[in-house]
DNA sequence: GTTGAGCGTT
């Protein structure tokens, strides 16, 4: 997307990307402005995970691709809470699939193992492309590791295997 | 009320 957001604008899209937020601007304040233009499906300011805090940016969703497209530019460069936003039409979708960070599934020794990559077994969700755009680059292990190192060598192996029956993913699909 | 260029989690 690096080309999209160089070069031409996305295209046009339910989904916009507001960016430049003050830090104190909510999903409130933004579903107030943004509603002006037509019923909203959702407002998703995106927080730091650590901090809690506002990123300064979010994503708003309407129901109807020609309201998105006249919030586009009429929302584009107004102030909001000191800070003049930025509107664009959304190149990502949605979030990424949360995920603990770690493979929690069997180590593939053999090569064959089982049915197929990228889809995996037993009937979890599957992997649209949606879900996979930008995915390497931010669900790193790397990125979740912080918080389980010091631990003991495979803390999340054993845990989450064991309740892993109760719970609605599928092991093999985590990374 | 740190900012500040940014396309994504609670």
């Amino acid at each position: 997307y690096c080309d999209a957001l160089r070069h031409a604008n996305p295209d046009p899209n339910l989904c916009l990307g507001v960016f430049g937020l003050s830090l104190y601007t909510t999903e409130r304040d933004l579903r107030e402005v943004f509603s002006r233009y037509g019923p909203l499906a959702g407002v998703n300011v995106v927080y730091d995970q650590r901090t809690g805090r506002s990123r300064g940016f979010a994503f708003v969703y309407f129901e109807h691709i020609d309201d998105a497209k006249e919030a586009m530019e009429r929302a584009n460069g107004m102030e909001l809470d000191g800070r003049r936003i930025r509107v664009d039409y959304s190149i990502t979708k949605r979030p990424h699939t949360p995920t603990p960070g770690i493979y929690m599934g069997r180590p593939t020794h053999n090569g064959g193992g089982s049915s197929s990559s990228g889809g995996g077994g037993g009937g979890g969700r599957r992997r649209d492309s949606y879900y996979d755009r930008g995915y390497d680059r931010y669900d790193r292990y790397d990125e979740y590791d912080y918080r389980y190192r010091r631990r003991s060598p495979s803390p999340y192996y054993s845990r989450y295997r064991s309740r892993s029956r109760s719970r609605s993913y599928s092991p093999r699909e985590w990374i």
